[in-house]
DNA sequence: TCTTGACTTAGAGTACGCTCTAAGATGTAC
DNA sequence: GTACATCTTAGAGCGTACTCTAAGTCAAGA
């Protein structure tokens, strides 16, 4: 009917709920989506693209105020290119933090599996001791 | 007084509110505190090493209730270390998984970053080309 | 003695990002 | 025509992890 994805489709590609997609669009991180003739949305391709991007910022941190101004400055079109690509650069170099504090982490987490496999092994052996003392 | 760090030089060092230190003792995050004559708390070394790992885990996304699993492992003491590695290794291949995504995320932000940048060229040669039309 | 400040408690409140509910409209299958 | 699915809306509710409040205790300093 009409063209464009249903919202079911787009939930199903983006992985996001419809609740949130509906969500999204109502707080003003998606432009307000066409609809067919009985008001169902229909999604284009430049949707989904965007929505994926969004998804994109929120699962590397980005808080839903930083996506809202970037949405914002998206809808008014080219004259705003040098702000967005600000707010992108500025995340950019937040997650490249992010991942070096998340890389600093897992060596201390894989120290401490470490000194775990080497009380493991002590305990191991004093256990052996005892059950040679029980013969 | 007595002896130990107050739960103010604890916050300090930690990075966690003083607030958040009580809450951590409340959900059984945090064995009993020792406490001073006068009943405010005093963390040893071992208290704090303890939290610094805490904070590690929750920032590196694990959830409180995981945490508290752990804790409660821990109190069991040596019996249970093997729950503990169990636990520890399964939160580190997540956190290789959570890194690995991170950095395809970061790769797909920098290519954006790069878009935005040749859309500005573009437009900027424009303006130049306007400009010359315009003498 | 009075004030100040650091602490204590139980429990209420908050921010964030969804997630769900209820009531209703529309389109398809039998 | 009637059952069913799929969607719509406004607005309420929820889970997580804090974060704060109010009332009170205690000890040191002026």
């Amino acid at each position: 009917m009409d063209q464009g994805l249903t919202i079911k489709e787009v939930a199903h590609i983006t992985g996001l709920s419809e609740h949130t997609l509906r969500y999204y669009e109502r707080i003003g991180l998606l432009d307000a989506i066409e609809r067919a003739s009985n008001g169902h949305r229909r999604y284009s391709e430049r949707d989904v693209a965007w929505i994926e991007f969004l998804n994109r910022l929120r699962l590397t941190g980005m808080p839903i105020r930083h996506m809202q101004e970037f949405a914002d400055y998206r809808r008014q079109g080219d004259p705003t290119i040098r702000q967005r690509r600000c707010l992108l650069e500025a995340h950019e170099q937040a997650l490249v933090q992010q991942i070096a504090a998340l890389e600093r982490h897992l060596t201390a987490i894989r120290d401490k599996i470490q000194h775990y496999n080497l009380i493991f092994v002590q305990h191991y052996k004093t256990m052996e001791i005892t059950e040679n003392a029980n013969e």
